[in-house]
DNA sequence: ATCTCCTCCTTAATCCATTAAGAGCTTAAT
DNA sequence: ATTAAGCTCTTAATGGATTAAGGAGGAGAT
């Protein structure tokens, strides 16, 4: 069973490999006879339509959009935050046709060519760490790229939000409530696996450019307050999960004294805190208060927290991509709000 | 800024194009020397490396597998199940180095032709009612094609569970409970928007087998323990959505007499469920009892549920297409469970 | 000086289609 | 009868690469 093309249709009937072509793609600049045998004689032997890939090149288009995201693809898809976002993009790729195309990071030793390969008209790279490999091979391939969250490159078009900003007014919320003993439990600063006590020198030493600056949003909030950064305990965490965010809560908590208010930069991570707290019989909002960020699984469990546009940033991406406006802006930043819910509360007196 | 290909670079320096080739996939033909002066044309000129579309033409693989989901991509996204099974087949496609190009399906009346174009070496078709047209578009083009949950086409790789066996496990355990006024609450019956009582023939007219199947076993475990089938309210909504739910629970709830039983098909839905019953300050389970399906966002609300290996059907389903063994069984069926956990118990007294 | 073996590069076939321009024939209009 | 106009189909250029097989030149062996 050989390979069916277009020319071997046309040469079982002895016309042209144009005219079947034209069968398939322009049906009105052939007579209806011959359009109608040379569809009989594709189905008779199995032809599959004009090959995609040779349609693709022959037109220049590849209709996907390559996007490449910091976890493994299997992890991508449990984040929450992953999912807001590419519901936004699927938006825009749904709008215009095309396809989405979800491309896995090389991941340890393995060299992958996954994005030399990738047959995509665009990139869009989320979530980044600082000088991944990945993004030389993105930039190398000479198509749009834009970036969301990190890293921002000079030169490219950047989405993402104030993250210090944003930070700021997560801590900030906690300290105009009252909150003085503050814990900070804190996921993607690094890609190296590490579980615990984190010092100032590894918080400034962030791999992840929006983690590290909204890092640097909670420190500078809390140090306006008057507070020592150096004394407010700072657990990291390796990966976002519920379980990752219980053990960071169990640590922070187990401090003497004990935080009255743990700020963390997942939703995920907060319900862990929240599981932890509850495993201690702590009282929420009443002996801690808890803030998460970005409001992606915070609405159920009643989490203050701090809403990103994941969606519209999303959709922004996508649509930067499709139909690029010569006058794009290098940095697009979306706003930011801060969510109370019945997580936060003053301290216990 | 004309288009950079291998010839230009071939051009600028004398050699042929094949050479230039050479120094991007087989640097150990070519002396040191010479692959360094094509490297610094290449960047000179702005070459973005070999295009992979010609490349993938050339080889003959695209390196993606084609997905195609019944619901719109931003409603995919935000589905559980779906989720479970991304993150399977993403394990699968990761694990060879493969993108995995998400297709939108073709919405409404807008004709498109994602599926005729779609670079990919084989698709996977999850959950799509029956004679949808994409479908034939899929198996027209004759590469390799499983189908996940609906419809099983004869002749073609399908996976999924016992959907009967499943549906009738859920409904027994109310029944065993001792339940017999039950109330039913499904979603993804049709696919024309409708949301209201739905009597026998439309819940056998029903355009999503899996679902239709799944209805079967409750209906049959409900006969076997002698209840009549005509006497079960059966409310449909339209999307699977929390809101939904509720609104269905509503339905169910405001009958007379009041079931003291609701299954439901998803357990997004359920929850919903429970949103109501809290509504009307029924407490479950003792005042009624709800099930779910699928394990998919049951846990955190103790929702007894039957489970599906959701993960591992999207991972058999890639490993099927990737690496298709020769011996493949046309239909694989997974196992599924009844977890029971606090949403359910005998009716109240 | 001749033969052999490498190394490095070229030739040319191949992957599969799209589409502007033109050729041949029929039909209608003048 | 002649010409213009329409249909229908063909020609040929084009998109951008990969790779087996072969040729040219230099180095080493005899």
């Amino acid at each position: 069973m050989a390979r069916v093309t277009l020319q071997t249709i046309a040469d079982r009937l002895g016309v042209s490999r144009a005219t079947v072509s034209y069968a398939f793609s322009r049906p009105d600049q052939l007579s209806d006879g011959l359009r109608r045998r040379i569809m009989e004689v594709a189905d008779e032997l199995g032809y599959g339509g004009p090959n995609p890939t040779a349609r693709s090149l022959r037109l220049g288009r590849a209709g996907a959009l390559g996007l490449l995201f910091s976890e493994t693809l299997p992890y991508a898809f449990a984040d929450p935050y992953a999912i807001g976002f590419f519901q936004g993009i699927a938006t825009a790729a749904e709008d215009a046709g095309v396809g989405l195309l979800i491309l896995p990071l090389p991941h340890g030793d393995r060299r992958s060519d996954t994005v030399r390969d990738a047959v995509v008209d665009a990139f869009c790279v989320v979530s980044l760490p600082d000088g991944h490999p990945a993004l030389a091979e993105v930039f190398a391939r000479k198509v749009p790229v834009v970036v969301v969250d990190e890293p921002y490159v000079p030169g490219h078009p950047f989405l993402g939000i104030d993250e210090p900003a944003a930070g700021a007014l997560a801590a900030r919320h906690l300290l105009d409530l009252g909150h003085r003993r503050i814990g900070v439990a804190m996921v993607g600063l690094h890609d190296d696996g590490h579980t615990g006590w984190a010092g100032v020198d590894r918080q400034h030493g962030s791999v992840f450019e929006a983690m590290r600056r909204r890092r640097s949003g909670y420190q500078q909030a809390c140090e306006e307050a008057g507070l020592d950064w150096g004394d407010v305990p700072f657990f990291e965490v390796a990966r976002n999960s519920r379980e990752a965010g219980r053990k960071a809560g169990h640590a922070l908590l187990g401090r003497e004294p004990r935080p009255t208010a743990i700020l963390t930069n997942t939703d995920v991570l907060a319900l862990g805190v929240l599981d932890a707290a509850a495993d201690l019989g702590l009282a929420v909002p009443a002996d801690l208060s808890v803030v998460g960020f970005s409001d992606s699984a915070a609405e159920e469990a009643g989490l203050t927290t701090i809403r990103q546009a994941k969606q519209q940033i999303g959709e922004a991406a996508g649509r930067l991509l499709l139909s690029p406006p010569s006058d794009a802006p290098e940095r697009t930043i979306f706003p930011h709000d801060l969510i109370v819910r019945g997580s936060t509360a003053p301290p216990p007196a």
